[in-house]
DNA sequence: AATGAATGAGTTTTCATTCAT
DNA sequence: AATGAATGAAAACTCATTCAT
């Protein structure tokens, strides 16, 4: 054994799966060379389309990973539903909780669709469908009656998901804008700080409800 | 004259960078080839080093466009800023205005950040630090006064920004999912949609400045 | 084994090393293409990146193994020095010998030197420094008190190995222009007569320890 | 005029010469591009297509251009014949001079053979055999009776053009080794002990004639 | 006489993948 | 299971030259 880089007791198919992440998190699925990637996961070139068919087989298999724990995360919350605002919470939390085990995939997941993939583009749409029609229930109802302004979950929606999403894809750059760090103590508070947004607004009531438990 | 197709009464300059910004947006940067960029704009494929001296020029000078008139936007606001709300509702209504133009754009502009190109990131950067040091002051005093909660605005600022952008980064995927188009009527109350939920969020109180119902 | 033509005995990397040595030779290095040099070799066009990483890096190899094989003939001699006419004749001899080996290396190697190599020309330059510093102490001293005329090193030095250079560098001219053939027999006394020049003139006296007459 | 180099009161087909000589002599005639070589001209780019028809045509302009100097210098020589030793002499001395004047042609003219400029090489062969035929009549009657050896031309012959060409095509090189620099004093003698290194080698007899005058 | 945009064939290099071992 | 040599297509880019002005 004289490989030189990752961790070499972890097996190769998941130090593949490893170092395509980091690298096309960094750098995009069209830019990074399977070369590249198998000198990053320390194993032999021939190795990934061993295990993954090809390289957009490796991409698809990245994506399926993520999308089966967002799925678990998601329905999870769904099968006990709770009112509206501690559904808002615990999504929050549970989303929060589940990109930043992983950042790299979230910013694969959600940015690469490559144009000679689509069946992977319909697979992803089929997923999100998925997850949204048991993700709405949770809200749509209540809120209706709640809020005083017509709602538009076209528009509320994706504003929500994407004051999560945004801020892991954009995390470098916000960090360098704000010179700051997101540490733990960070996470402990910013699901909470988004529902907050996403509930009453910046100049909104103050909530009842306590944060970061 | 014995072009083959595209728009032939531009330039070709111009028609090049039409096409670079149709075909980055749909594949990426990294897997359009220039072979397939130049066919699309109708120009022989020596043009693009010819007057961007690589790809990577290309790129370059699509992204400072955008950075061009996205600053010139912002900066207008910036100028003759008002109350806190109205500040708000300008900004969103100006720089939707701005995305619709030109949505391709945007995904570029926000998505594309080779690795090989660290200068354009240093320039990214750059730009859009200078464009929040000018929009800030716009809300952060004021907010602060006004809000009953703390006001954090390394959430609260990327939150407000990535609901407008993600809408136009997701919009074709929102327009499968909901069975929906977007079309003038919604761009005429989008904006002030996006700042009622960022000023008082889904159950927040009503805005006395409603526009568009 | 389908290949078309050349050797194809010996292994792929040689035959590539052999195709750029006549192809370098008969054309010089930039005007070869590496197309040419694939098709001469009967390897595919991708074999010669990657057995050398890129053209510069095959023209290296080349160079590098010339020097090589000139530092061994000429070290060998130094390493076992005698009287000072001797060491001429022994010089002269070996360093025919070795340009015969591969008179188009010889080209290559005293022709070449692409401008955005610098590091090849700095290895040239050292390898030949090397190499003069332990030929000159073969000649120097003793020179110096034979001569009955002040001794110039930059200028016998050169003078030499140019008369045994220039002949293989210049074979094909040369041979057209006297209408002949340099065959073994010539290439027998050729290094003394070479010898005899350097040490005595045109119209110098006649060494005792003639050669091949 | 806002030219940015060389001498721009020449006129543009000298100053394109001139940056042509410079280029072809540090990089090579195939690895210098047109752009380059208008660009050191401070020309614009069709001037040399309009001036030399091609590039190839400008590489025979300045071949062609050298020739014609070194017939003139050598038949200068060859149609007021003395004795041996002074042809030798002065014929070391006309050329020094010459090369002296633009060591950058005499590289371009000695190295430069374009595969697919076979006029070209003949249109040089045929030179060098002109001249040769009226140079060696200077010296081979008369060498034949005076040497003790046996003459041969085709070895004699070369190694004496060597010497001298060698010299300028080396120089670079020869300096670095030897730490010093050729000067105009250095000038002065260099073609007697060129000729006195032909004449007697590097132990013959000392010459009678003075060096350097 | 002079320009510079435009051309198309050419260059070297890199790619994902396959195959014999 | 694993290797690494080999492939052929495609990549980005450069070239000398031409042409309308």
């Amino acid at each position: 054994m004289n490989r030189e880089n990752g961790d070499m007791g972890t097996e190769p198919r998941e130090r593949i799966l490893a170092a395509a992440t980091s690298l096309f998190a960094r750098q995009g699925y069209a830019a990074t060379g399977v070369r590249e990637l198998a000198d990053e996961a320390g194993v032999n070139l021939s190795m990934i389309n061993y295990y993954f068919g090809s390289k957009q087989g490796l991409l698809k298999a990245l994506i399926e990973r993520f999308f089966q724990r967002y799925s678990e995360v998601v329905l999870q919350i769904a099968d006990s539903p709770g009112p509206f605002e501690e559904n808002i919470r615990r999504f929050a939390r549970a989303v929060v909780g589940l990109f930043r085990e992983d950042p790299d995939m979230v910013r694969i997941a959600m940015t690469e669709l490559p144009m000679d993939m689509p069946d992977l583009a319909e697979f992803k749409a089929a997923k999100v469908r998925h997850l949204l029609s048991h993700v709405y229930p949770l809200f749509l109802d209540q809120v209706q009656k709640m809020s005083e302004r017509p709602f538009e979950i076209q528009v509320a929606g994706p504003a929500f998901v994407s004051s999560i999403t945004w801020h892991f894809l954009m995390r470098p750059v916000i960090q360098r804008i704000f010179e700051m760090d997101f540490d733990d103590a960070f996470y402990e508070t910013f699901p909470d700080r988004i529902a907050d947004l996403f509930l009453y607004g910046v100049v909104g009531r103050a909530p009842e409800t306590g944060k970061g438990d």
